[in-house]
Parts: C-alpha cells; sequence; structure tokens
DNA sequence: TTCGAGATCGGA
DNA sequence: CCGATCTCGAAT
C-alpha cells in the first residue's frame, strides 16, 4: 500500500502520479473525515475522462469544471436533485478522472451520523454514496475544497485496515461501460451500498 | 440515490 | 398470520 494520504505534499502526490483506478484500490480502509465526523473507506469507483460514465466525458462544462481542476481536491455533485456524491479529482489537472466514495464503515461521531440521518443501525449511516455525505454534513459547498486541509481529514490505513482485502466488480447505477470492474470493496465488509455478488 | 408505501412472498 | 422481500413512485 502506497497511497500516502496523510501529510498534504505526499497527497497531491498519490492523486497526481497514479491512475485513478489504483488511487481508488488503495483509498479502501483508508480514514475520511468531515469535522472530525467519518470512518473507514470501504467502497469507492474509478472513473476516467473516456469513460462513457464519468461526467467528464461530455466535456467541460460549469457542473464538471471542478473535475478538470487540480488533483486532491473534491467534487461534489448533486444526484436526482437530492443527493450530495463526493468523489476525489485525481491524475494530472486537465485529466478529469475521479474516485466516487460510495460508502463508509462508521467510526467517528456516529452519534452526530445518526441524528443528521435520522436512523440508528451502524449499517444505514453511511452505506451508499448520498447516505456518507448526508451523515458526514457534506454538501455543495464542499465542492472543489481541498482534501487534505480542514474540515475535510485523510488518514493512511491504520492497524486493522493495513491488510485488508480488496475485491472489485462492475460499478453500480450506469448504463454505459457497465461491464468495467472498477467497483472497489473492502471484502466482506457489511457496511457497502449492496453486496458484491 | 434514497425512502417509504403498498403489494407480494414464504415459513409456520 | 407476520415478518421479510420486492416494486414502484416521488423527491429535483
Amino acid at each position: 500500500m502506497s497511497t500516502r494520504l496523510v501529510s498534504p505534499s505526499r497527497l497531491e502526490v498519490g492523486f497526481f502520479d497514479r491512475s485513478v483506478h489504483d488511487v481508488a484500490h488503495d483509498l479502501i480502509g483508508c480514514a475520511l473525515l468531515h469535522d472530525g465526523v467519518g470512518g473507514v473507506i470501504v467502497e469507492a469507483e474509478s472513473y476516467e475522462r473516456d469513460d462513457p460514465a464519468c461526467h467528464a466525458y461530455a466535456g467541460l462544462t460549469g457542473r464538471t469544471a471542478p473535475l478538470f481542476g487540480p488533483p486532491g481536491h473534491a467534487y461534489v455533485y448533486l444526484s436526482y436533485g437530492v443527493h450530495s456524491c463526493l468523489n476525489f479529482v485525481c491524475e494530472p489537472e486537465g485529466e478529469a478522472a475521479a474516485v466516487l466514495i460510495r460508502a463508509l464503515e462508521p467510526r467517528w461521531g456516529v452519534e452526530e451520523m445518526s441524528r443528521r440521518r435520522g436512523r440508528d443501525h451502524a449499517r444505514e449511516l453511511c452505506s451508499g454514496p448520498g447516505k456518507l455525505t448526508e451523515a458526514l454534513g457534506i454538501g455543495l459547498q464542499m465542492n472543489q475544497a481541498p482534501l487534505a486541509e480542514p474540515p475535510f481529514e485523510l488518514r493512511d490505513r491504520d492497524d486493522g485496515w493495513r491488510d485488508v482485502r480488496v475485491a472489485t466488480g462492475p460499478r453500480i447505477g450506469i448504463t454505459r461501460a457497465a461491464e468495467l470492474p472498477w467497483r472497489f470493496c473492502a471484502a466482506g465488509s457489511e457496511y457497502l451500498s449492496r453486496p458484491l455478488r
């Protein structure tokens, strides 16, 4: 594992000089927090520019501009006009590749997450891209925010996660390029948006 | 994508 | 019968 997420400088290098797919793979098991609330990333998907399922495929627009911006920053978009989805911009500026964060294992600020989500069971807090942004209080206001600086915090894998097994499968909820195995999950996790199959 | 209402399923 | 599972529409 060589994601190097801890210090800001190494964070930028990690997002900049590795393929978006490698970054998505290595983000599994790393911690994501927003204002001290968060958990361990257990599910993520990678999207590259020449990818019909990537927002950047249609080109540079007002909405997709953050995707074409510097790596190591957030791209937050509104899904179905209701849910915010959090992506990590990757690869050199202009490549417009990104990792969609799809599920966390809740760990820090669980009470706060339960309050925001309006439900008690841990498995219902962050098991989906729209659920985890609600649980962490992430909305469009965080679009283009740097991931290495507060209120965001990223931590490399710690003790329980150093040798997590990462399983892959088809991405969820897309119609084009649906066969590509660019969904990355912590094998056996009970906090996925859906089973890996 | 998520939620919940209503229908349907399936074990007992 | 009752809970579990599924389908469907609505939120923008």
